[in-house]
DNA sequence: GTCTATACGTGGATAGAC
DNA sequence: GTCTATCCACGTATAGAC
């Protein structure tokens, strides 16, 4: 069978994502400086010293979790972005979903921003940091070169362009809105962007 | 005479003032997890001790120091916005102003940027995380009525909505950044917002 | 292979000397 | 008022028992 989820034993990857796990529940509710090798060893309900033998340092689970978060972020996200027909309601919608998603769990959104700000400090920290930019940006313009294709549209700037705008304004009104919780605010300012960008697409 | 800064006897209030300046900079180098009291003691060339009478805890320190940092950060952003006469270029210009003060200082601003989510976490935090978005509309705000009213632009959407638009885009650009320190990208995100923009204003 | 016990450093805060 | 010495809790990591 293929979830031997009850048995108490468990390999060691299974415990590396229990423990990243742990981890992110540790850090949604304290922030990233909550998250100690015991806080989250003992939220996956197993000993401190366990840690120490599925990651060879706190950095590296730090680094591992980060991966895998970016990876599902951008999976739910992109999958956002596929599923509306026209640019206009699809670019408003596709921003919307993200604010949503941030809305349904800020604290776990509060943590990732915090947890992509103390990455940089780290060796890999950088190179980390690019990449994930460079999968935000390619999964909107993705998007953007499946709408424009299907709908025959050309934009007065470079599709790059847009899409580096798209994130940059997505990453601003998420962090905007756990700023100041202010939904009509973020929905402004989705409203104006799509307005506004609205006048680029000629078909 | 005023500056008696040679002398080694210094009053509470030039010592708080002495102690914040050492956290920024323990902060710059190493991020919030590095300002430890005994780091931004040292920094300051006082006594570990001495901190605990200047400020009544980490904690204290931490909330005074964001206050100031915000009020000096709007102080710099507004006084770029003033200075720019018709909308395309003075919006281009503020944002690729603040753009400029980043990259000037990019682990000042980093470093803010994760003090400003460690403080979501306090007790203080979510009043203060309020006010310092508010701070930055209100300054948007001003600079966009004064254009207005001087060119005679009206808009087809919200004067405050296209605030709260700019806000969000300008934390989504230097946040981008400082990710990825691309300028190319940073600059044409500007460059597609302005052009957007710009279809929102009559004369 | 799993967990306990512990080493060792560092953090925030304070009591009391000067 | 200024600073030293120190307390105690907690952090990461490891050695070695079971």
């Amino acid at each position: 069978m293929a979830a031997e989820k009850t048995s108490r034993r468990r390999s060691a990857q299974e415990r590396r994502d229990d423990l990243m796990d742990a981890a992110i529940l540790v850090m949604s509710r304290g922030g990233v400086a909550a998250a100690t090798t015991r806080a989250i060893a003992e939220e996956a309900g197993v000993p401190q010293g366990v840690f120490h033998y599925c990651f060879r340092s706190k950095d590296d689970l730090v680094t591992a979790l980060f991966e895998r978060e970016i990876a599902r972020s951008t999976d739910r996200t992109g999958s956002a972005l596929s599923t509306f027909p026209d640019v206009r309601r699809g670019v408003a919608a596709a921003l919307e979903a993200q604010l949503a998603l941030v809305r349904a769990a800020p604290d776990y959104y509060l943590a990732m921003a915090e947890l992509s700000l103390t990455i940089a400090r780290t060796p890999a920290g950088p190179a980390l940091a690019v990449w994930e930019q460079e999968q935000y940006r390619t999964r909107a313009q993705a998007g953007l070169e499946a709408w424009s294709a299907e709908h025959g549209l050309t934009w007065s700037a470079p599709l790059e362009h847009v899409a580096s705008f798209l994130v940059a304004l997505g990453a601003g009104v998420t962090s905007t809105w756990l700023s100041d919780r202010d939904d009509a605010r973020a929905e402004s300012a989705v409203a104006v962007a799509t307005q506004a960008l609205d006048a680029l697409a000629q078909r």
